[in-house]
DNA sequence: ACCTGTCAAGTCTGG
DNA sequence: CCAGACTTGACAGGT
């Protein structure tokens, strides 16, 4: 099985290539000309391209094919005070740079829209202003050029004090997505409220492909069922939506501290993730594991050097590129 | 150069 | 019904 290693929004080697730069609204509602408030908001926006584009650049020579998009790369986008503003069309040319540099170089884009986006809402206003969120996004990887491979991945939502409700409406919400947005989005369990087994349900309702979380299914598993037990039917959700075309991704992250267990920590502990990847590797073809690590690339590097010493150390793996390993399956 | 409070947005808890 | 926590990188305003 391959295994491909990506990590999230930023670096920490990168001197000075934050792609998201930001403008509060508090400082541009203080700005005297509004126009030219937009235009410096359209320039910060090209800059976290630009440094995006520098990301990319960093990802391949790191031989890094799996990274996520921060949110932030344009500021204020969907500000209901700037519904006129036309952020796109000035960034088209930096956008199309971005997605013809990532598909050149076979790099995996998505992108992790924040809690604001929730489609359990009861709230129409909640639930209007999601759908611009997530319209956004997906205007930004059509913009890439990017095909339904570059992916959205969001949170089933809040629970409201009744779970069932609350993922009925979900579902409910969702279908009534354009098709262009709704098969752009990935379900990941969630740390408090909908769990592994619960999002899956979801995923295989309403169609979307589950992004497993093995961190959040640690805290958050009341039916206390083994992440490889349900790995068949998660595998399923992106057979049906891709084909194969498309590895299952997955997200690892490791406990901060005993007394916050659901913080990420600054690094990743390889064992329960290598442990796991073992279990999958029989019949999972690919794999990509999104790193979730206060150090960033950083951590992805370590990640590394730690398998490099397991394989050394007989584990069923070979390090096969920058972040990338192949596992093979345990025989008995 | 460095420190602290604040930031557009939602939900949950506790008072 | 309302304040504060949650969580995060970066701004803004201060020293």
């Amino acid at each position: 099985m391959i295994v491909r290693f990506g990590y999230v929004a930023m670096s920490v080697q990168l001197e000075n290539a934050s792609p998201s730069k930001t403008m509060t609204m508090r400082t541009f509602s203080r700005l005297a000309n509004r126009e030219a408030a937009l235009r410096k908001l359209e320039s910060i926006a090209r800059e976290n391209l630009r440094n995006t584009l520098r990301l990319l650049k960093h990802n391949r020579y790191m031989d890094v094919h799996v990274y996520r998009l921060t949110s932030k790369l344009i500021p204020l986008a969907t500000h209901g005070d700037l519904a006129d503003w036309d952020p796109y069309a000035p960034l088209a040319d930096e956008f199309a740079e971005v997605g013809a540099f990532a598909k050149e170089h076979g790099i995996r884009l998505s992108f992790h829209p924040d809690h604001y986006t929730v489609l359990s809402t009861p709230r129409p206003e909640v639930y209007a202003a999601s759908v611009k969120d997530l319209a956004h996004h997906v205007q930004m990887l059509e913009m890439m050029g990017l095909d339904e491979r570059a992916t959205c991945n969001i949170h089933v939502g809040g629970t409201y004090g009744d779970k069932k409700a609350a993922g009925r409406r979900f579902a409910e919400h969702f279908r009534r997505l354009e098709p262009r947005i709704a098969r752009r989005i990935t379900l990941e369990n969630d740390d408090k409220t909908f769990s592994a087994s619960e999002t899956l349900d979801l995923c295989e309702q309403v169609g979307a492909p589950m992004v497993l979380d093995l961190h959040h299914h640690a805290v958050n598993n009341p039916d206390g069922v083994a992440p490889e037990a349900i790995w068949p039917r998660i595998r399923r959700t992106w057979d049906l939506r891709y084909g194969g075309a498309l590895p299952p991704k997955i997200h690892a992250s490791s406990p901060k501290s005993p007394s916050d267990p659901r913080g990420h920590a600054d690094y990743v502990d390889p064992a329960p993730l290598v442990a796991f990847l073992i279990r999958i590797a029989e019949d999972t073809p690919a794999v990509d594991v999104m790193i979730e690590a206060k150090r960033k690339d950083e951590s992805l590097l370590r990640l590394m050097d730690e398998m490099k010493r397991l394989e050394a150390a007989g584990a069923p793996l070979t390090v096969t590129g920058g972040a990338s390993v192949e596992v093979y399956c345990k025989r008995s």
